[in-house]
DNA sequence: TCAAAAGTGTTTGGGTTACACCCATGA
DNA sequence: TCATGGGTGTAACCCAAACACTTTTGA
């Protein structure tokens, strides 16, 4: 009953929720399935992890096979087991999610023969995808979001030149939410973060903007002294007196 | 080379850290190990988990057979999955952590030989672990440090009955800080999320204090509505300017 | 009467919120 | 000249931080 031989008969695999964003939209990078299961349906890309591979080199490996990109942040989230997710035996699948810059992105290398295509996270949580798919979308968006608002991990979505505004629109994608111009800026500036380029825009129909850079040095000063970079989630006051007033009925 | 029978050779199981508050420490159960590999050391306690089991399943197993408790606060932490950290064969496992009210535990029922036994967190920590234990506990307790400061769990590691001095003394633990007994309070109270019993501590050799008993109730209402209690860390002003300073040099 | 912990208010400063108008560019 | 986003300051408010003494009990 309990020998080793009964469990030893399981796989594991990783999964990758590789977000992006295109200056409007956060995306997510999903595949069509050549083959069964699933065949046809949109899915993470993720495959079985290799007897003698590490779990984050595997998604690091999906990763790049599929983007073609290294050195990206990577995360993992959170482990899926349900006993029946994967129709053709005990498969449990370790979630990671990255997140890329958009532009860095090129093409499929030829070793996925299926197509991949960003979807907007919004669309993608409306499809039907593969296996529990839908499940761990939502929770490693719902872990971007927490991350997000805690440190500055939006840099890795962005281009290595961005404007505040972009930067902006990227945290309001990301936090569904609208922020104040004013009160974004003066906070993200503040955080003493961001290197002023004394560079523009140009060819914009109209008035250009600065341009930035993250200043990752800096970041990893503060990080190592374990200084957090809250960014509050901006919840109106009255919503936050409503709530409060029901709660106090 | 990519054969399905290469893939199945592995297994997986969970690990559980397991809290616990005396009142005064963090606690953490270990067991002793009765057989190799890593016979006679403390280790988490944990199991493979079955063909047909789900991963929280099984969390909940080991945590009922090792305490004899059911309905315990649980939660997945991390998937540890290095090729070499088990000695015998290629085993992941996903770590949970888990509170429980150490007065409900009692002895430890036959089924587990090995001796358990409670260690306070901070002596964990310096002990060397089976396996890679060690990092799974650091990884759990800096994620209950992490959750404490967001979510009312502190509660889950109380007895149903408490003084406001012995849940400050909690989060002091958890936290591994100092806290202001007045703004604590305040803090605490302004939650709303405590019952006043009207009833005092008996027999202690000093002031006898007031009971209070978390409000489950009022505070499903609160998470419903997206609601977010944050416990501020803390940090004595001081400090953030000096770090501030620094980076500003 | 002593030891030990319970209990309680106010001031200060920093950060978050709310809010509206002018500017630079390309078409 | 118009459309489009870029860019800026201030007042009100809230919350976190700092801080010390009196009260109640059992021994």
């Amino acid at each position: 009953m309990k020998e080793a031989s009964n469990f030893f008969k399981s796989a594991f695999s990783v999964d990758n929720v590789i977000f992006g964003f295109d200056g409007d939209d956060l995306k997510v990078l999903l595949i069509k399935r050549a083959n069964p299961p699933f065949q046809d349906s949109w899915a993470l890309p993720g495959d079985l992890v290799y007897p003698n591979e590490g779990l984050e080199t595997a998604a690091n490996r999906v990763l790049l096979e599929l983007t073609g990109l290294k050195n990206v942040y990577l995360e993992q989230v959170h482990t899926f087991g349900a006993v029946d997710r994967h129709p053709v035996g005990r498969v449990i699948t370790i979630a990671y999610f990255s997140l890329v810059k958009i532009s860095d992105y090129v093409v499929t290398p030829s070793s996925f023969a299926q197509k991949a295509k960003w979807h907007s996270v919004m669309e993608a949580q409306e499809l039907n995808l593969a296996f529990d798919h839908n499940d761990i979308l939502n929770t490693c968006f719902d872990t971007l979001k927490g991350k997000v608002r805690r440190m500055p991990v939006g840099f890795e979505l962005l281009p290595p030149k961005f404007t505040l505004t972009k930067l902006q629109h990227l945290y309001e994608a990301v936090l569904r939410t609208k922020l104040d111009k004013r009160n974004f800026r003066k906070k993200i500036i503040s955080m003493n973060l961001l290197i002023d380029l004394d560079e523009m825009q140009e060819g914009v129909p109209h008035r250009p903007a600065k341009l930035y850079q993250f200043d990752k040095e800096r970041y990893r000063k503060f990080e190592a002294e374990g200084f957090s970079f809250e960014l509050k989630e901006s919840k109106p006051k009255d919503q936050v007196r409503r709530i409060r007033e029901m709660i106090e009925n």
